[in-house]
DNA sequence: CGGAATCCTTGCCGATACTG
DNA sequence: CAGTATCGGCAAGGATTCCG
């Protein structure tokens, strides 16, 4: 039964999990780093949630126009999945033809800063990365 | 053609891509975010890391057990391309049977800390966005 | 205008069997 | 022991069409 417990835990809740529960035997049920990672590595998440903090508030063609390669439906369903997260607000005018506008929540926007570590990282040392993919690869 | 490149920039390289062409049309041809997030975010790449971290130098079936829901193809799999990218080190030593260890490199064990910033926000906020999905289903 | 509904492709991941 | 080889499921993402 711990086992099983310590493979669940490994498996849903990565990083934190693995390293408390390491450490100790902890109750862990409610660790939300797997959950998080999928949200931010989703093909566009991160990406409205970066235009909308530059941007301010858009309307869905909007955004639809500035990431010109995202599918209506790929976009509805990811702003749906967003708002359902409080990471952005969705505002709909009861007008004809219809207007919804989305921004960007404070808890979306503290979001971004966190991403920014990453990014950081990504940034130096992918040089690095490039070189090694390249020896490996004629190996 | 600028339209184009826009499109292609900002599918492949999201954060920093985005929010530097937004400013000035830079060249920003090397914008690695996209890729790394990828491997951040796969199932098992990030656990493995962890895991080297914690123990130093394991071998192949000692990971295996550890994260005993991996089936062994994709562990292969991961590991070799955690090697490629120098992000883990493999040694093989010429024996029967044969032995592998593996260990985490410097600049895999760099990009650990990055990655905190990103498990810390979701440690602090999973709450909020936990009672913002419960509140969304129900409406 | 801002979607919803449908169908389809692709790629990750897993299970199983086999091997130097 | 540390893999390879093959098959297959499943969910994300994309293309297209239709609707209030």
């Amino acid at each position: 039964m711990c086992a099983a417990y310590l493979q669940v835990s490994i498996v849903y809740n990565q990083y934190i999990m693995i390293k408390e529960f390491l450490e100790k035997n902890e109750d862990l049920t409610a660790c939300p780093v797997r959950d998080i990672m999928d949200r931010v590595s989703d093909k566009w998440s991160l990406l409205i949630l970066v235009v909308l903090d530059e941007y301010g508030t858009l309307r869905f063609h909007q955004i639809s126009n500035l990431l010109s390669a995202i599918s209506q439906k790929v976009l509805t369903s990811t702003l749906k999945t967003l708002e359902a997260d409080g990471l952005i607000a969705r505002q709909v005018y009861p007008e004809v033809p219809p207007r919804v506008e989305y921004s960007i929540t404070a808890i979306g926007s503290s979001l971004i800063p966190a991403v920014k570590a990453l990014t950081d990282w990504a940034e130096v040392h992918m040089p690095a990365i490039k070189a090694s993919r390249a020896a490996f690869k004629k190996r």
